[in-house]
Parts: structure tokens; C-alpha cells; sequence
DNA sequence: TGTACATCAGTGAACGCGCGTTCACTGATGTAC
DNA sequence: TGTACATCAGTGAACGCGCGTTCACTGATGTAC
């Protein structure tokens, strides 16, 4: 029961789109191809009409997790990035709504630890997530000098580390703790937005548990 | 073939040891109870006389890691820490030698996102070693105002979150930035004994790929 | 102190199960004429 | 435009393999008398 050339290139967006949230939500090891599939209601042989191998789709599945995530938005076309979504958007990064929705979130917070165990060209994919995190938080923090690129590493550090330990805690105000510390440090080390932030923050956030993704 | 009381002792303590370091090394759900067995030169089956089943064992062996770490040695019995001690080991966090040696260092850093989806007990015996972190980092920032606290929750996310995308990064140049970048920003953060920790940071850091355990 | 017996640390084979991958097969789609 | 045939997306069963766990067994250790 063969399907035409646009099925075929759907079916494969699927499994990508699935494969990413699977993976944020539960990680790269736990989650079989076989659960990928059953997700979509296909069977596991079909997989390798659209993948060489589980380790080929993680990399994909890492790059179509990085182009959903909203943070690209914060980019122009020209590569610039615009301060106020910038500032939003990273505000967004360390929601209650982002660390308990890990499936539709960044990434690089979701798979951080695991990564450091998986094939080059799955590394290679998270490095550029890494990188576009970096863009964005360049909207706050511009600047070429070496301080700026070092806060900019700072700052990403910190926002990574605070998702990933709030999610992992069993200790429930140590997790709120943690953002909203780090929410206060990221616009300390940014003055200049700081206020706007704190105004456009509250729309944003109003919805609590609101995916960190459009869509 | 029983073996004495003080035999069965030291088996289980060994195979402790080993889990925890395998587990840093590699991860959880990749690290088999055969792996562990095996490296210890033992057969499966015996693990069952120390351990109710993998999941009982790797809360204890995340306590283990906790237990191994060096940070533990900034504390005095009073839980009072040493500044100077305290400033020397969280710089020694930052190293290479850390980052290149996840199977001797912090369980924090080495497990934090796929420690999100284990069970209760590992995720409590993570926050306990998140705490313990906390402790240290105290030795540096001392207080008990919010502000504080806010300030150590950040230099903890950001420790945390350099390491682990420091050994997930494929970017070499990028990795050892993102551990320059935070140990300048907590130096920063902690101005009263920025000038103590560079001077003594050299005698440390000069192995380079020095473990962060004593032993 | 010596003996008889219960205990149990560790062995090694087996259990059911799910994994990633392969493959013969199907039938609708795409193409050549 | 119609027909004959090649292509290939998806099926479903099977492959070898390693997983966590169980269990009958062993023999040295520990204990009761």
C-alpha cells in the first residue's frame, strides 16, 4: 500500500515532530522506535523508509526540536535580534510553563546531561542549538568584546542549569526557587531591559503552565 | 562459597563505588547491573543479595557520588564552611579536569536531565548532593537574606549548566569558554575573595586533567 | 574447644521481555510508451 | 488518454541480542550446644 511522494514526506515530518517530543519528554535512551512509531500509529518497519538508523533520527530529531521552539522568533531575517522579544522570550525560558513541559520546550535544557553520551553529528545538532540559545540572549547582552561574550556564556549557563535542576529536584520550592533566581540574575546582568521585561513579563506568564511553543 | 560478614561489607560497597562511577561515566539507563557485576569481576546473580533491584541502587549510588566528592571537605563538622577551601573547590568545579573526568565528579552535574524521569528516592538523593552544592557555594556567599540565597542559586545553575554543556558541546573552543565565562562570572559574584581564589586557582588547576577527587 | 547444623554470599543458567534492525510481501503511486 | 510495468511506503513477522530478575545450587562462615 504504497502512499504518494507528499504522504511520504508527511509521515516523515511526523515521525520527526514525534521523535523530538518523545525525546524531551522521557529522553534519548527510554524511548524506543518502536513507541515512536505506535505514537503515530504506524509499525516499526516503516521507520527505515525514512531513517538509516534510531542514532540518525536523534541528530534530525534535535534540529526539528530547535527549529519548533519559539526562541527562533526572537531572530530577524538578517540575524539581528529584537530586544524586547529577546527579553520575553528568555523570561518565557524560565517559566513553570517551559520546566513542566519539557516535550514542547528547548531542547538543550531537555537532553543537556545525556547528550554528552551520543554520536558526533547528535552533538554537533545540540551545539547549534546551544548557539541559537546564544543568539537570542545577544539581544539582551549585544556586543562583541570578550565581556560580553563571557556574560552571554554566563547567562546561558545559568538559564540551562536552572531548567534542567528544576525539573530534576524532588524539592519543590528549591525549583521555583531556582528560576526565579536566576530570572532576577538574568536581568541584573542585563539592566538596560530590565524594566521591559518586568512589564511585558506578566502577559506572558498569566497562563502559568502555557506551552513556551506557538505552533 | 559464603563469604565473612566483613567480605559481604566490602562487595557492597564496591559495587557502590563502581555504579556510581560507571553510571557518571555513561549514564544510568545505559549502565546494565551485568556492566557493574562484571567490572567487579562478580556474576549478576549475586547483586541480588545487596541490592533489592537497579532502580534501589542508583539512589544509593547518586548518595555514593555525593559522598565521594571532594566538595564534601569544605564543610566543617559544624556544617560551617571554609572560604578559602570553598573558593579552591567550586573553581576546581570549573576545570577541565572535571569536565573531562564526569566518572570521578559531581553526580549534579554528570546525571541532571536524565535524573528527571527516575524514581522518587534518586531524585531525592539529587537534591540532597544539589544541596550539599548549595552548602559550598555558601562559603562564598554567606547569609541568610533572599538576596543571598538568590545570588547562590545562581552560581549554582550556572556551575552546573557550564560543566554539562561543556562535555555536551562538540565545539572544543566553545566548551572551554563556557567554564572560563562562569568561573570569571562567580568570581564576580563573589568580590571578597575573588583576589584568594586566583592566587590560589594555579596550584589546582596546573595538572590540567587532574581528578576533582582526592580518595 | 569441638562438633553438628543453619545461614547466606556468590555462581551460573534460565525466565520472559523489549530492543534495533531485516525482510518478504502488499498494493497504490509514478512513469514510460 | 490509456495501458503495462517499475517503484516504493508501509505491514507484520522474524532475527539475534541484551536487559532485569529469579532460582537451585555450592560451600565457607557463623552459631548453638
Amino acid at each position: 500500500m504504497r502512499r504518494s511522494r507528499e504522504d511520504a514526506a508527511e509521515t516523515r515530518r511526523r515521525i520527526l515532530e514525534t521523535a523530538s517530543r518523545l525525546f524531551r519528554a522521557r529522553g534519548i535512551t527510554p524511548v524506543s522506535v518502536a513507541d515512536i512509531m505506535g505514537a503515530l500509529g504506524l509499525t516499526v518497519g516503516g521507520f527505515y523508509r525514512h531513517f538509516e538508523s534510531k542514532e540518525a533520527l536523534v541528530a534530525k530529531a534535535i534540529e526539528a526540536a530547535s527549529d519548533e521552539t519559539r526562541l527562533q522568533y526572537a531572530m530577524s531575517r538578517e540575524g539581528g535580534v529584537d530586544t524586547k522579544l529577546a527579553s520575553a522570550l528568555l523570561d518565557d525560558y524560565l517559566s513553570r510553563g517551559h520546566r513542566d513541559h519539557p516535550e514542547v520546550g528547548c531542547p538543550v535544557a531537555a537532553l543537556c546531561s545525556e547528550v554528552a553520551h551520543e554520536s558526533l553529528p547528535t552533538r554537533e545538532a545540540f551545539t547549534q542549538a546551544m548557539h541559537r540559545l546564544l543568539e537570542v540572549i545577544g539581544g539582551l547582552v549585544p556586543g562583541e568584546t570578550k565581556d560580553a561574550r563571557d556574560r552571554r556564556l554566563c547567562m546561558a549557563a545559568a538559564m540551562v542549569g536552572a531548567v534542567v535542576l528544576s525539573r530534576a529536584t524532588s524539592d519543590e520550592v528549591l525549583a521555583d526557587d531556582l528560576l526565579r533566581a536566576v530570572r532576577r540574575g538574568v536581568l541584573r546582568a542585563a539592566p538596560r531591559v530590565a524594566r521591559t521585561a518586568r512589564t511585558i513579563r506578566p502577559s506572558l506568564a498569566a497562563s502559568g503552565h502555557k506551552s513556551v511553543r506557538t505552533k
